[in-house]
DNA sequence: CTACGACCGACTGTAAACAGTCGACTTACG
DNA sequence: CGTAAGTCGACTGTTTACAGTCGGTCGTAG
């Protein structure tokens, strides 16, 4: 916990506020901050090294992005995913990146967008030989950068707001089960269909993607 | 603009935060803060008569919502949203509305569903003789009641996340538009279809409905 | 007339203090 | 011994005050 304060004292080019968040979002989803603790403003300001007023604007957020639930009278705590709810994300996350997909088919200049997802699996595939967080990080990256690639400003935010959702699925599932779906071969598919400007079997691939990927987190 | 303090002087329950951010929500959707307005946080505090602390809170969430964006320096402004962005919206829109849908149709027990969506069409069809803003919010509370009955608290959630932004295409596209999509008998389909438990006709029925509704709002 | 520089005002970033509320523990009384 | 009132402490909700920074303006020198 007392790394807490590490990224804060780092890098000072962004606000007080974001670095807070991405702290804060590190500790959650790293298990630091091991779900259902309740969390108390004073103890992280503290930590953090941050008023109380800075801390709870980073607090609104990320009860807005669903890493942290509110109790009676506000309180906080780090939120605790059951089954259910980690199919209920995957599903929202299917219809997202199949939307994302589907998009992509229909652009008319599909070239740099291949490159860039090739980019990205062979960022993935230089990860599978490090550790477990590399490769959820590199897995992620595909995957939002499939949503950034449509253009579609709304869906990328969308998207991202379910990012912190989707790490404490892996997380509460176990790193290992996360990981299990990470296979290079399944996201070549997802290019190729997309390069294909197949828009059914694009969305076919990420919604098969998706399932399975749910149901080795629940198994 | 007298009006945004009202709403706050009303009902005492809820937190000053939460008060705000219905009132700064209201004021943005209804033009009464006009789109591209720079928000300046000591005049509004003053004009919702809370502190800064408090309206910054509240203006986190409203940021996260996509109804005010930020500028240079943290400068807020409230945001103005163009053709392709209306349309990269209602993508989303239908992306998550049909997955409402396609779930709804997989429930086992249909029956309270029904119930409930005829019921949310019954006050769309008494709203029709109505002011516009009344059949706008009968028309998004169709929508909302669609995805909530799902049981999906993570779609629910993330469709309220874009709730904001769809009554700002709404208001921007103009209120006359955006009413000629509510019409009583395209949602008594999507019903039907639901209804009918036929996954894929309620997702199509669901995405024509998105497509037409974007293209009324943006032609 | 123009260009440069010091001041000034407006806002945001951040911190610290104040107030209210709920729960837990204690104590006194039956 | 049990129960109810009272007190204490811990947190959150909210406000007020302070610091830093950017942009504009006014004056002066070239």
């Amino acid at each position: 916990m007392a790394g807490l304060t590490a990224p804060l004292l780092g890098l000072q080019k962004k606000s007080l506020r974001e670095q807070a968040l991405s702290a804060l979002r590190t500790a959650i989803t790293s298990g630091e901050l091991e779900p259902g603790r309740h969390l108390v403003e004073t103890e992280l300001s503290e930590m953090l090294q941050i008023s109380r007023g800075t801390l709870r604007e980073a607090l609104r957020q990320l009860e807005q992005e669903g890493l942290v639930s509110a109790g009676p009278r506000g309180r906080l705590s780090v939120r605790h995913l059951d089954e259910k709810e980690i199919r209920d994300i995957y599903a929202v996350r299917a219809a997202l990146e199949s939307l994302a997909a589907r998009t992509l088919c229909e652009l008319p200049e599909r070239q740099h967008v291949t490159e860039s997802l090739h980019r990205a699996i062979d960022v993935m595939t230089a990860a599978t030989s490090g550790s477990l967080e590399e490769r959820i990080e590199s897995d992620l990256e595909f995957h939002r950068t499939l949503c950034r690639l449509t253009g579609n400003e709304t869906l990328l935010h969308s998207w991202e707001s379910l990012e912190g959702s989707i790490r404490m699925s892996i997380m509460f599932a176990g790193l290992e089960k996360g990981v299990s779906n990470m296979s290079v071969d399944r996201h070549r598919d997802i290019v190729t269909a997309i390069d294909t400007g197949d828009a059914a079997l694009a969305r076919k691939t990420i919604l098969e993607h998706m399932d399975t990927a749910a149901a080795n987190l629940v198994s």
